[in-house]
DNA sequence: GTCTATAGAACGATAGAC
DNA sequence: GTCTATCGTTCTATAGAC
């Protein structure tokens, strides 16, 4: 029952508090206060509030580029769209908690300097091996119809985990979510080019 | 070029920087100083800078339910699935300037109480005629699988327009985005169900 | 590494003159 | 309806003792 150091408390409550309220709605003495840690704690560890959140923003982003990229290097050379789907749709179910999507949804509607500070060229890398993936295996769409569609996959894993219930921080149970959301977006991307 | 009344001109730029900030990332006195006001407006006009939240919120989202209600009324008795999304999400392009729809995603990933003041029945009765339009055309998807696809048209149709580009207003050009998210939704939609 | 104390700035709201 | 002036609060960041 050792505590965790205080910088991993402080991680996981502003995790959770940048969920809930947002970056500017939760003050650095409502992380320490969860996390149990002082007020200056942040600023020695961190040093200020927004390298908090890149921080955090990193240890949420970290797992699902990892099994994004492992997923894709599993499959064969010839994939199906249901396969790069699941591949790719899949981790953001099986490595994120419902609760913490909505960190997501909030870095997606929010365009200022500190919500892009966390310089994800990691996942960049990742989207684009999939967007090759993704144009070999539908060589009749063009590329900017195919981005369209890459970004309604993200949207819909994102956004469909948010508004269930308010609270829970249930991290997988069974979650029909994710095969709805594998069928549904597998057949979205199956479909003929717009033209 | 009788300028607007001070009213309007607070909601507008209200609307704006809501979507470009966020609520708490935006001050009563830059809302006041970009709409050429008073700091003392805010509060005579709405009461509090939370109810002026809640009119922006309104006025925004009355056109679209508006226009979804008018589109579902039009259709025939036996629609198919593709005109169904047509009329479900076209209003949300057709309505909604981009950069408003970043305003509706905050909304999405915000519980907090003045994010869901705005009292929305309005939209809750359109969502609930297109949910059981959309039963009657796929008599086989279960009700909680259906309802999961109807928040993915919301996703796709809001978070898509929201990155493209971060800063312009572009109205509605002849917007490619919205071709190709019919098209995308319209084969989600009509996947069979998961099983 | 952890704490107290505080500096310094910004905020929402409102009273009251015009 | 519009304005000025200001109250009381809350915020981040940091200096400096332990």
């Amino acid at each position: 029952m050792a505590p965790l150091d205080t910088r991993t408390q402080l991680l996981d409550a502003a995790e959770r508090l940048f969920a809930e309220r947002g970056f500017r709605g939760t003050s650095v003495r409502a992380i320490t206060d969860l996390a149990g840690a002082n007020l200056a704690a942040v600023g020695y560890h961190f040093g200020s509030k927004a390298e908090l959140l890149s921080a955090v923003v990193r240890r949420v982003i970290e797992p699902i580029t990892a099994a994004q990229l492992a997923g894709l290097e599993r499959l064969g050379s010839e994939p199906t769209i249901s396969e790069l789907v699941e591949a790719f749709a899949g981790p953001l179910f099986d490595e994120m908690r419902a609760d913490t999507s909505r960190l997501i949804v909030r870095i997606f509607g929010d365009p200022s300097e500190e919500m892009r500070d966390w310089t994800g060229s990691a996942e960049e890398q990742v989207r684009d091996r999939y967007r090759a993936a993704f144009a070999r295996a539908l060589p009749d769409l063009p590329a900017e119809e195919l981005w369209f569609r890459m970004r309604g996959i993200l949207a819909v894993a994102a956004v469909d985990r948010v508004d269930r219930h308010n609270q829970p921080c249930t991290p997988n149970p069974t979650e029909p979510a994710r095969r709805w959301a594998v069928t549904f977006l597998a057949a979205a991307m199956s479909a003929p080019p717009t033209g």
